[in-house]
Parts: C-alpha cells; sequence; structure tokens
DNA sequence: TCTGGGGTCCTAGGACCC
DNA sequence: TCTGGGGTCCTAGGACCC
C-alpha cells in the first residue's frame, strides 16, 4: 500500500501575478484568456465576490473595477516557468512524481512515511522556494487525494487527507458534482436517481454506477472506495492528437487574412509535432465565426495523406486547397485552427512504396530542423513562414495588460530598489 | 463592440468481412 | 412469407479534465 500525494497551487495564475508584485498582496487578481476574452484565473477576493470562472470579461468589466481588481492578459511564459519551478521542488520528496498539469502535480509515497508531516512539509517547501501557495490533499488513490485537497481548499485547512471526510459526516454535505471525474451531465443523471452527495455515492451498487456512468465513472467509484484504478504517470506520453487554434484579434472577412491565421496555427503544431519525434496521417482545418453571432457559421475538412509528414509547407499546401472550399465570403470568421490526429512515431514509418522519400524530402526535413533549433534559442517566431504574414494582421492577438515575463527575459527580470 | 485553448477516453452505430 | 451470426475496424459525438 502506498499513499498518493495531490500539490495544486491556489489560484494558480493570479497567484504569479502575485509572486512578482508584492504591492497586489491584498489586491483583487483577475487573470484573462488569450485575446482577453474571459476570466480564466481568480484571486480569492475575486471567487469571493462571485465572478464566475470562464465569465466573459465584458461582462464582468464594471464588477472588477467596483472591487479594485487588477486585470491581467495571460502570461502564458512566466506561469509554464513558475509551473516547472514547483515541479523542480516537489521532485525532492518523491521520484515518483507526475506532472498532471500546469499547476497541479501528483506524487506517490510509501505508507511507512507519515504522510501528514509529509504533506505539511511540502507545503512549506513550495512557498519557501516558489513564494507559491498551493494546497495538498492525500488518500490511496489518485482520486481521493484529489477529493482530499478539495477539501483542503473548501474548508481553508490547506492540507488535508481522504479519511478526513469522516464520510458520515462530510460525505453527507459534499455534492455529487464535486466529485472529480463526475461532471455536469452525469450530476443530473445521478441526482435525477436520488444520488445527491458523495456519501450516496459511494454507498450505491456498484452496477448501478456502472449503467450509469459507465467505465470512467465506475473508475472513480472504485478509486473513491479505495481501489486504485489510475497509476501515477511518471514519463509524459507523447501526444496522441495535436491542435492549435486561436480566436482572432478582430474578425476576417477575407480568405488570405484567414489563411495567414491559419498558416500560424499550422507552424505551431507541426513545431510541436517535430518537437515529440512524431509524424501525422491526418489533418483537420477548420474555421468558424462567433457562436454568438448572426449569422454564424462553422466548418472543418479533413485529409488524410498517404505518407504522414511533419513538414510544415507540405502541411499549409493541403490547409490551402482545404481553406478554398471551406471558405465562404459574407460572414465574419472569428477563429482558426488545425488538429493533426492518427500520429505516430516518425522512426516507425515505412516508406510508401510508390513514393519514396526523395532528396527534396530530407533537405525539408534538415530546414526544418534547423528553423526549430533557432526558434528554441532565439525564441518563437524568430524564423516564421511568410504566408503567416498579412498586411492586415488585425487577426493577431490582443492583449491590453500582460505583465513582463520576470522569470525568462533579460530585458524584463524585476528590479529591485534597496 | 467584446464569450479560451488543449487534451483524453469511451460508446454507439455503421461499414465491411466471412 | 420466409431473410444468419459473429467479428473487427472506423468515426462521430459525448463526456470529462485542466
Amino acid at each position: 500500500m502506498q499513499y498518493y500525494i495531490l500539490v495544486d497551487c491556489n489560484n494558480f495564475f493570479a497567484s504569479c501575478e502575485r509572486v512578482f508584485r508584492p504591492d497586489l498582496r491584498t489586491t483583487p487578481i483577475a487573470v484573462l484568456s488569450n485575446n482577453d476574452g474571459c476570466v480564466i484565473a481568480r484571486s480569492q477576493e475575486v471567487k469571493d465576490a462571485g465572478i464566475k470562472m470562464g465569465a466573459p470579461y465584458f461582462k464582468v468589466k464594471d464588477e472588477l473595477n467596483r472591487l479594485g481588481a487588477e486585470v491581467f492578459s495571460f502570461n502564458f511564459t512566466l506561469y509554464a516557468d513558475m509551473s516547472d519551478r514547483v515541479f523542480e521542488c516537489l521532485k525532492q520528496f518523491s521520484p515518483d512524481i507526475e506532472k498532471y498539469s500546469i499547476d497541479e502535480c501528483f506524487l506517490k509515497v510509501s505508507d511507512k512515511e507519515d504522510v501528514a508531516t509529509l504533506a505539511e512539509d511540502i507545503r512549506r517547501e513550495v512557498f519557501r522556494a516558489t513564494s507559491l501557495p498551493v494546497g495538498v490533499g492525500y488518500g490511496v488513490t489518485k482520486t481521493q487525494a484529489k477529493m482530499a485537497s478539495h477539501y483542503a481548499k473548501t474548508s481553508k485547512r490547506y492540507v488535508a487527507g481522504f479519511s478526513d471526510y469522516r464520510m458520515n459526516f462530510i460525505g453527507d454535505m459534499i455534492d455529487v458534482g464535486e466529485i472529480w471525474g463526475v461532471g455536469r451531465r452525469h450530476t443530473k443523471t445521478l441526482k435525477r436517481r436520488g444520488i445527491a452527495t458523495l456519501k450516496d455515492f459511494v454507498t450505491t451498487p456498484e452496477d448501478t454506477i456502472k449503467k450509469l456512468l459507465h467505465t470512467p465513472g465506475l473508475r472513480t467509484y472504485l478509486e473513491l472506495k479505495g481501489i486504485p484504478c489510475y497509476d501515477l504517470e511518471s514519463i509524459p506520453q507523447p501526444k496522441k492528437s495535436i491542435l492549435s487554434s486561436r480566436s482572432f484579434g478582430t474578425r476576417q472577412t477575407k480568405q488570405d487574412a484567414i489563411f495567414a491565421a491559419l498558416s500560424h496555427n499550422i507552424c505551431r503544431a507541426a513545431e510541436r509535432l517535430r518537437k515529440q519525434g512524431s509524424v501525422a496521417y491526418t489533418m483537420t482545418v477548420f474555421i468558424r465565426t462567433s457562436p454568438f453571432s448572426t449569422p454564424n457559421t462553422s466548418s472543418s475538412k479533413t485529409i488524410t495523406f498517404s505518407t504522414p509528414t511533419d513538414i510544415t509547407p507540405d502541411l499549409l499546401k493541403a490547409a490551402k486547397k482545404l481553406l478554398k472550399t471551406m471558405y465562404k465570403p459574407g460572414y465574419e470568421y472569428a477563429k482558426s485552427g488545425v488538429l493533426l490526429s492518427v500520429i505516430v512515431p516518425a522512426a516507425q514509418v515505412q516508406d510508401h512504396l510508390f513514393a519514396p522519400k526523395s532528396e527534396r524530402d530530407d533537405a525539408v526535413s534538415a530546414l526544418m530542423k534547423t528553423v526549430d533549433t533557432i526558434n528554441t534559442k532565439w525564441g518563437r517566431g524568430t524564423i516564421d513562414m511568410s504566408c503567416t504574414t498579412h498586411e492586415n494582421d488585425t487577426w493577431k492577438r490582443i492583449q491590453g495588460n500582460v505583465s513582463p515575463r520576470y522569470t525568462t527575459s533579460w530585458q524584463e527580470l524585476p528590479v529591485v530598489r534597496i
């Protein structure tokens, strides 16, 4: 037997901003999505004020002003780097560690250790090393650890074990919808059957759960009962699909401007594909207007290559053709994207019988490699495909208030005055 | 005026095969 | 009028997560 520990950064993006702006320690903070579209992270004050995750910014702007909140644009570079720092810090506590998301890590430790003390140590050390507050939850399965961390958060204890639920007391007060793995739809289904709380859930017969929620829901159920169904995934698996999509800074009506944006998506996706050493058999391209505007439209087209590829120009060429057949004049497009799927390791690919690898392919592959190396060293976009530039580049995102890249750019280092 | 982006797994149903 | 049975593979869509 062993314990799973979940370390979860509190209000992660908002906390990252606060680390470098100690003057904002007590100021409400909101962080917006790409294009400053909606609120995706909130400091505790903003949560307490009732501003919801995912709320459209234009709808809550006044309320945020009233709160005196500081509002930041999305600063992925900063958050990703802070996330790495937390991960590095956590490595000292166990070699069995999984980075579950940008703000969460699972650790596995043997039950010989005093897990309660360890959890406290983790919390203290992460804060010392990074200035980021974290919650720590533990249990004998991942789901138990996750629920415990949820409890730690809501009860403001910061550290909690699943046994703290003392099912007869607290289990009665936890809504089924708060269970990790039970989403909105399943919550409705369960409540219709009178299963309304965590305690109801774990005392329901197994086959009922299986019938209502199928395999994934059954796993959640077993995990809550202490039967592990998910192990740690310490080694990041290569992606099975790669999506790159983005809303435009402003609406676009012209095909060539949309292609510029789409080209950007393709360059990014192909870059990530090559980075994991894979090639893709299929590419799906999509464009759409805002679903909230009238008239609206959305279309997608998929192409399957006879030989899988990671070559940006080849993908671009195919995408251009697809776009031509999808684009309809007269619509105000708001977003484009590309999905690469049926992904296999590049080394595993057989040459196509009738299209053996040509000298041209080798040359272009070498070129891609060079471009990637330069962009890694000097920053994304140092070398770009010419089709991503367009005399009208209003498709590019709008960010009103992005904070400095304090930790990754010499020019943007914080300055300390004594 | 203004509503994110990136993933995974599972199931049902159709196509197809013998 | 009567119209098999069993299997695999693929895809679209649903549900979940952060």
